[in-house]
DNA sequence: AGTCATGTACGGTACGGTACCGTACACCTC
DNA sequence: GAGGTGTACGGTACCGTACCGTACATGACT
């Protein structure tokens, strides 16, 4: 007798559900989200529908699962020595975080109109992630007396946040290392009193 | 005898085409692109298939129609004593077409995927509108003595059309006026070396 | 001028073909 | 035999095309 008595009682197989939710987030980056069929994701993921419909009620119960699992979780960043390279680096690590889910960002956004908890799930699990670093860099700037004080890191997080996004989603062009050099100098460097 | 050599010619009636134009835009700001069916656009035009297939080839040929004629021209800022309060009604005014045009970006962005060619138009014709007015604002504030000398015009206006986009597509809170004052007062201020 | 044949655009309808959804049922493994 | 799984199916929505009969402007002929 197994003295165990997790029985394992063969419930519905994480493995299965795991290869679903891949498959869905790999069909949403691929497609989007209306042009996602059922069909297409049970192909993908070599289960049948049924075993997809078992586990969830529809198309906006599935993409909310498969939104879950894909918070980032970012180390702080590392003292680069100076503000202007500790916020270069900072936003680097951030552009490749964004570019990973701007795929899934932008099949999602239009997903909003019919299913505002889609929104929600998004705004939580995708687009939250990834500034809190921000905190520790100004912080650092100020022990090693490059700012007098600390900044208005909030209105700063936003202008950072703002600028990759509208750069990834509505401008079309990539972002690249002179993109970045140019945010810091440009904007983020007179936006905190520093020479340009 | 005709001197014209009989160009007959009669057209196509721009009347239907204008109806079907608009069920077109309608139809994109209610549903999005990939729900959007012509049958439902032909519904509401009061028009028949055929008359549609006889002027588009197909719904990405449509929708780029129906994007053009969205430009909006808008009129130069109008002086109202001060930069802060000039920057303040340039970027409400903003706001107001942004918040118009809205459904439709996020329904065409979705749509990029699929047809590159949208997004082009996009960018041509819906998101470049609107900026020329920064330069007049910021002329204005350097001759009235609040400036030193002109900006960095250029980067100003991303930092503005991207917080607009931000806040309208990503964060999901509406443009209000307090939002604005915030964007002004925390943000281009400080960016412009001004006080906050 | 008045009449009429002609050509075109129009709304409406019907069709074949495709893609997708969600479920009923049979299978097969424990 | 109980429960997860695969297959097959009905039903729906949409696309793009073809065709019908009609309305109307044009241009020729009287």
């Amino acid at each position: 007798m197994p003295p165990s008595p997790a029985t394992p009682q063969y419930r519905l197989d994480p493995t299965r559900e795991q290869a679903i939710l891949d498959a869905i987030r790999e069909l949403l980056t691929e497609v989007g989200y209306d042009r996602m069929s059922i069909d297409e994701v049970a192909r993908r993921a070599k289960a049948s529908k049924a075993t997809i419909y078992r586990r969830w009620s529809g198309k906006p119960d599935m993409v909310a699962a498969a939104l879950h699992g894909m918070i980032t979780e970012l180390p702080d960043p590392p003292d680069t020595g100076s503000l202007r390279t500790d916020m270069i680096a900072t936003l680097t690590t951030l552009c490749r975080v964004y570019e990973r889910k701007h795929p899934i960002v932008l099949s999602v956004l239009s997903a909003i109109r019919t299913d505002p908890t889609i929104g929600r799930l998004m705004h939580d699990h995708i687009l939250d992630s990834g500034t809190a670093g921000a905190d520790i860099v100004f912080a650092r700037a100020v022990t090693r007396g490059e700012l007098p004080a600390l900044p208005d890191v909030p209105a700063v997080v936003e202008v950072g946040k703002a600028l990759l996004w509208h750069r990834l989603l509505l401008s079309g062009r990539p972002l690249d290392d002179p993109w970045v050099v140019h945010v810091v100098d440009d904007i983020l460097h007179p936006m905190l009193g520093l020479p340009g």
